[in-house]
DNA sequence: AATGAATGAGGTTTCATTCAT
DNA sequence: GATGAATGAAACCTCATTCAT
């Protein structure tokens, strides 16, 4: 059983023998991407860089939409996956976020290649391209929403009419950052920044007399 | 001289007859780029937009990159300029604060359109691109910046080791805030967001007991 | 006015000043498709041949298939016009037969490259544009059932249950000595096989004793 | 020895196995090229259809073209073969002609399948597969020349200057009559029309008085 | 013999840009 | 200055064919 076979999306092509190729083929295209964005990445170059020919491509991606597709879906779904074990893992909604920043932070932390593209590239794509995005990303949203709530219940959390101002700015102080750190060439540790970052989102920037 | 030859980039054609046409094919681009997006906008399409030529608009610009620049300038420009406008206005930093976020949602809560290209299709430029629109968006931060320093050294804000933690969190809940708002339609009015949204980055997601 | 911009098919492209080139892109069309056929007769040929660049080619036509269409209605159109036209013209059925056979005849007489394409590489088109064919040839062969009902009722034809059977024979023995004559390289004059053919169209190759 | 690796063009490779599967690619070919025509039959359609893989294709015949063409041979020579033992089965030239027309019919019309491919995909060949094609008819037009020359010197045909006048009017007239049933279905049974159009053959479309 | 994964050449079409009028 | 017809480079994708297993 191919491991690129299982999934929601799944794939409609039969997939030979090689489940290799089919993540050489990913690998290649998050760092073709990293590079020159996804309207720039040309299949040709992602097959070179694959060390495979351009037809292969074909052969594990329906198109170059779904190539990029199939990078979301592996990658963001590891942290959506990741966020979602860690909040049944917590129920401590304070440690939850805690270490949801740290995986978050880590997971991106680690592969600069797949952070451009989930950062900067992925925002490239077209409206319908967006739309999938943003599904695979709404349980992530679900989960920071669910936290939030468990909090205001428990009373560690400030009560708010909407969650959602506060998931936002949790979601962007987090996404903010990580551009941040792309930016500036990727050359500190990003996890040295959950502690700070954590604080701050829960004591916020005013000073408590 | 004319409005649009003022500014880094400049513009290499003089301009002697028409600013208002400069205006339309400016108009024209933020209008097709808020519909079609940066890579599927087509000069010819902003030019049938803005009433004129195909072969006009590089009268007015150098190429299509220069468009998009010069939206850039222009808008990125203005909130740029009020934040600077506001800073030396409002000597104290929670207000100061509070005017910025508020100059925020209003100049792109006006114009979804804007709004979009700036939240949107500006992110699906190339590099080169985007480095400009760091550089024409540093003065922002700058002011960000000192208002978080000033706030500090008045014992208003928190201390942090480095207030470029708090200024992404600033600026990344005013960012994922707006982008919310579109992608849900713009159908509120982002002006009201402007209190709770203070309020939290004041203090936090956390009860202060 | 465009003389190519008439006619039901139309065009859908704004066509600019060159109705010249238009002339010269459909000629060429007609070269290259009488030597390579339709699915060998690349677009770069036939601008390179109309002395245009490629991309011209598709400010005249819509598409490779719209080529062709084009083809046929400015050509077939014009035999079944003037089958239309000869009915009209002659009330006699016999006279009308002999008038549409020599139409036929002499307007794939003198164009060669023409009768090739309409010939045989129409005839390799897919179902889509083999069906419009079958719409632009319509009316003359409906041109053909008048004249032998016409006939029929006024003796000078056999009677048939359905006229259709010797309207398929008409038919199909113009277009099966249009076809040899093209496959024996077109040497002959095709005029001079009017009155062979009509006459034994008439007589049928039985002896009347 | 094989039955397929009989005739002109051959068969490069020694077949040795298996002619059962020669067979089911060949049947698969004519569905295939039934539907979708001879340029969009894709060998690989072909091969699953037959249900061997792709490769085998490629044992049994040289490439793509050589399966249309024996396609050809197969079937066109059975008509071919039909047509010449016909002849020599039946010296009155008249009934040999009704006996043809009436093979003709009965063989396409029985395989609505192979008459698609015979009437409509095989013209879509290029030209040395047609003058194949021609090479394989020429019998049967060998066949009809003769029929006539007989006819005539035994005073039941009249006196051409050149038969091939009067078989083109023949083989176009059946050829037409067939695409006709086909391009309307194949809804009713082509044999009913064997006496109507031998008749009309015969007699013509003009009234003996 | 049989397989089917891999190959890679080849063609249509788009669209930013130019330049003669 | 303004026009817009013309340009032509560039890229995705298909599919006949091969060859290692």
């Amino acid at each position: 059983m191919n491991v690129h076979s299982v999934g929601a999306g799944g794939c409609q092509i039969a997939l030979g023998k090689d489940a290799a190729k089919y993540q050489a083929i990913l690998q290649a295209a998050i760092r073709v991407m990293a590079t020159s964005g996804y309207h720039r990445a040309q299949v040709a170059r992602i097959a070179r860089e694959a060390g495979v020919a351009d037809g292969t491509v074909y052969l594990y991606f329906k198109n170059k939409e779904d190539i990029l597709m199939s990078v979301l879906r592996e990658t963001i779904g590891q942290i959506v996956m990741l966020s979602t074990w860690l909040e049944g893992e917590h129920p401590d909604p304070l440690m939850a976020l805690h270490k949801l920043i740290e995986a978050h932070f880590s997971t991106l932390g680690e592969d600069p290649d797949l952070a451009m593209v989930l950062q900067v590239h992925i925002r490239q794509a077209d409206r319908a391209l967006r739309e999938e995005v943003a599904a695979i990303m709404r349980p992530y949203h679900r989960t920071l929403d669910r936290i939030l709530e468990v909090g205001q219940a428990a009373g560690v959390f400030v009560s708010l009419p909407d969650p959602r101002i506060a998931r936002r700015m949790i979601f962007g102080t987090l996404d903010e950052t990580v551009n941040a750190w792309i930016f500036t060439g990727a050359k500190y540790n990003l996890k040295t920044l959950v502690d700070p970052v954590y604080t701050l989102l829960i004591g916020g920037i005013g000073k408590n007399s």
